[in-house]
DNA sequence: TTGGGTGCAAAGGCTTTGCATGTGA
DNA sequence: TCACATGCAAAGCCTTTGCACCCAA
């Protein structure tokens, strides 16, 4: 994504930060798996496929940056990592993450979006005077898959 | 809870587990404290107050217990802890966890509980063949208090 | 009696930090 | 040039584990 790098390296700038090999590898390599869910170890390896000499700190510090600057999103699956994805904010304007369904058989993670969380959060603003800025919804169960062959 | 403590010991008796001061000890802080969410450690130090002798690693160890015989629930904030309080499953019969507004100004913790989402789960499931179990939702953002304060 | 439970300390494992060196602007 | 970025290694920090001793049942 030649366009979204340029997006990138403008919003660097932007903050007073440098344009880094390092830092568009790491956003590549993000960006060219959505809906994949990487931890830090994984997104370091991936990197050093083609640009060996890069060391996990950065990717840390990379990482932490991008989270800051809203371009990957945080995943808690409460496995002692925490996962990252390629945001989906800035392509659908006004949309909140998706929500993640966890599949407590094969590990799988679906992801789905609904308005109908929209009009909750609404209802909760009105009733208690709560204004939601983001969420974070997991869903744990039972996929069609292992449905299936657990018949 | 005398009544709900005999529970518990039933409850360990019938998984084969051994009935222990420090194990009812434990139950006793989470069972005083509902709707706070707890870090081990300072379970940790609660339990201390009345019973000197435990160790960290047994506070770990029964709060495991107590979670996979789904007396409390977990709880990350990504703060680097993760929290646990007691449960209300076996209060309401077929009612899942309740959900979490987080203020992201004063880091408070608000609770909810809403049919809607349950509307969402059964229209999830219908749509992609997930049979929901068990969720986690987090709302971040300003609370009542908060935002009248930034006025 | 006896096998599970506990306390202590050490080890684990992910993440952060310090510091000297490197590099984009 | 020079402040920010990086790499490496060490440190941090929450949590788990090993092991000898203890105690419910």
């Amino acid at each position: 994504m030649p366009d979204n790098q340029e997006q990138f390296k403008e919003l660097l700038k932007k903050n007073g930060l440098k344009v880094t090999t390092q830092r568009i590898a790491i956003l590549e390599v993000l960006s060219s798996r959505p809906g994949e869910h990487l931890t830090a170890e994984e997104i370091y390896d991936l990197v050093r496929e083609k640009y060996q000499d890069i060391g996990l700190a950065t990717v840390y510090r990379t990482i932490q940056m991008l989270s800051e600057l809203d371009l990957i999103d945080k995943l808690n699956l409460d496995d002692g990592y925490v996962r990252y994805e390629i945001s989906n904010k800035h392509h659908d304007e006004g949309c909140h993450h998706h929500h993640h369904l966890i599949c407590l058989d094969c590990g799988n993670i679906y992801t789905f979006q609904d308005d109908l969380l929209e009009t909750l959060e609404t209802r909760i603003g009105e009733a208690l005077g709560f204004e939601v800025k983001d969420h974070e919804v997991k869903l744990y169960g039972h996929c069609k898959n292992c449905r299936l062959q657990n018949i």
